[in-house]
DNA sequence: ATCCCGAGGG
DNA sequence: CCCTCTGGAT
């Protein structure tokens, strides 16, 4: 993979999946507190299924200190239709409680601090980094993005210490966060880790898998 | 019926 | 390293 390429790729992904006025179709860039419960909420579930409790969610815990006094059995009540909604409403109630207690009601704009919050390890932790804040941590080699550039051939290793060097070589410092982003959505919603959408994909003219593995074998 | 694959805890 | 927690997609 050449730069040009990556760039190529970069384009057609930020078309596909626009970042308007600082927001994706549901996690706002411009509001840290959104940014963070939603990411850390988006583990292991669809896109879909945090969409439809973002509102009813946000509108009764509009702010940390609204949510750090909420009761988890009611938040609970709200994700109920999300994976892992027991421990998840747990760690969004602490997560707020320990916003407004030990950072003075701001989520905080360090690795090590955001990593201190419950539920918050180092995926959601370099996501909100690089979303709320426009800090370029780095790119957080989740599944999605170890799927997602080994399929495209921006890396040849399954290694994530090795893909995260890969990637940053390969893409402009300022589009890491950006390109985290959009391969994690593009591996959620097309590139899927079973029964790959190609027919919807717009990047298979560029992606080595397909040319490999699916053009190559059909008959 | 099985896989998904993040965080936390053992 | 291993396991568990969960609803949804397939």
């Amino acid at each position: 993979m050449d730069a040009d390429t990556a760039r190529t790729i970069h384009r057609r992904l930020l078309a596909q999946y626009p970042i308007e006025g600082g927001r994706t179709n549901f996690i706002p860039f411009d509001n840290p507190f959104e940014s963070l419960i939603l990411t850390i909420l988006s583990a292991q579930t669809t896109d879909a299924s945090v969409i439809a409790i973002r509102e009813p969610l946000f509108s009764r815990y509009p702010t940390p200190e609204a949510l750090a006094e909420a009761a988890p059995e009611d938040v609970e009540q709200i994700i109920r239709t999300l994976g892992f909604h027991h421990a998840k409403s747990r760690y969004i109630v602490a997560t707020a409680q320990r916003i407004v207690r030990e950072f003075g009601g701001e989520v905080p704009r360090t690795m090590e601090e955001l990593r201190s919050l419950p539920g918050v390890g180092r995926k959601t932790a370099n996501i909100v980094l690089s979303h709320a804040f426009g800090i370029n941590v780095g790119i957080a080699v989740d599944t999605h993005v170890r799927r997602v550039s080994h399929r495209l051939g921006m890396t040849d290793s399954k290694n994530p210490d090795i893909i995260e060097r890969d990637l940053m070589a390969l893409l402009p410092e300022k589009t890491w966060g950006e390109m985290n982003y959009l391969l994690i959505r593009h591996g959620r919603a097309i590139c899927t880790a079973r029964n790959p959408k190609h027919e919807e994909c717009f990047l298979c003219d560029l992606c080595r898998y397909y040319r490999e593995e699916v053009k190559g074998k059909e008959s």
